[in-house]
DNA sequence: ATATAATCTAGAGTTAACTCTAAGTCAAGC
DNA sequence: GCTTGACTTAGAGTTAACTCTAGATTATAT
């Protein structure tokens, strides 16, 4: 079974552009070409596109999958480089998770503050008194809320 | 108490320029100046500061960081939309952080091809006898393992 | 047989988010 | 008083990752 780049590109929901784009930055070394020059897609080697799209996702830059790719291509010599370059890899994306979990948090505790200040009808119960400048305490009130057992996810929903 | 904004610059990890560019794109608009026409931070605007820095971390495009803050210049009349902003970008952060998840969960399976791979000495016997063909029941014995209780963060490990 | 649609390449254009340069102003230390 | 370093603006340059155009070729459907 082969596939032509549209019938790849409506799989992966890629653009043709963007997979003639990954081509040409020497990701998809792999792929055959017919007698006419065109590009023919085998099964296997969506093994190869679904990795490229997981470390695109994972937020690898384009030139260090491509050497992920030389390093497949070179066989078994590069296991272990292989092995290591997936490891770096997971090690940051578990760091970048970590990050984004923060910011939930604070968007989180961002919105239980516009949630209060509505139900009050003004942004200044947040403030010190007679200044427009917001009281650190407000923070440490949501912390305690969430420390008292409330749930961080649903403490500043509407409903 | 106030702040040049190679102080801000430190204090943020974030470039000057980087500052004044996002000054540039309506981000900063409560920020003063001296007679001089120098940036002189508050204290208060720290919390602005670090809004949009959580934003930026959740992925807010610059454009769209400035809209909130010009919700936020406005007044009470906003609150509403401030809230319904920030639901929004919670909704799509925590998408974001699923499809990373699912990522993490592909590039821990991939490093276990590798480790078992390594340990074969060839990445052949993931292949189909007689083939280059990378074998789909590889990924299903790995499915197996972890449904079986392994922790599919450990198993690819070397150790 | 012919029109339409898909593909090819080389290379130009786009977008976001910086990042820096140039030329000038201002503040602090000696 | 003078030098050094931080700051100012406008605007140019950079980078990554596409995204598209032009002109040619090939495959598919009537």
């Amino acid at each position: 079974m082969s596939y032509s780049i549209g019938e790849v590109a409506d799989k992966l929901a890629i653009s043709p552009y963007t997979l003639r784009y990954y081509d040409k930055e020497g990701l998809l070394p792999f792929v055959d070409r017919n007698a006419a020059g065109r590009r023919r897609f085998k099964d296997n080697d969506f093994n190869f596109l679904e990795v490229i799209i997981c470390l695109k996702e994972a937020g690898v830059p384009v030139k260090q999958i491509g050497h992920f790719i030389d390093l497949c291509m070179t066989g078994d010599a590069t296991l272990q480089d292989r092995y290591d370059f997936l490891a770096d890899h997971e090690t940051k994306l578990e760091a970048n998770m970590a990050r984004l979990q923060h910011t939930l948090d604070f968007l989180r505790w961002k919105k239980w503050y516009y949630k209060t200040a509505l139900q009050a009808g003004t942004e200044r119960i947040h403030y010190l008194p007679g200044t427009n400048q917001v009281d650190p305490a407000v923070h440490a009130t949501f912390n305690q809320l969430v420390a008292d057992g409330a749930s961080p996810k649903t403490l500043g929903n509407l409903d």
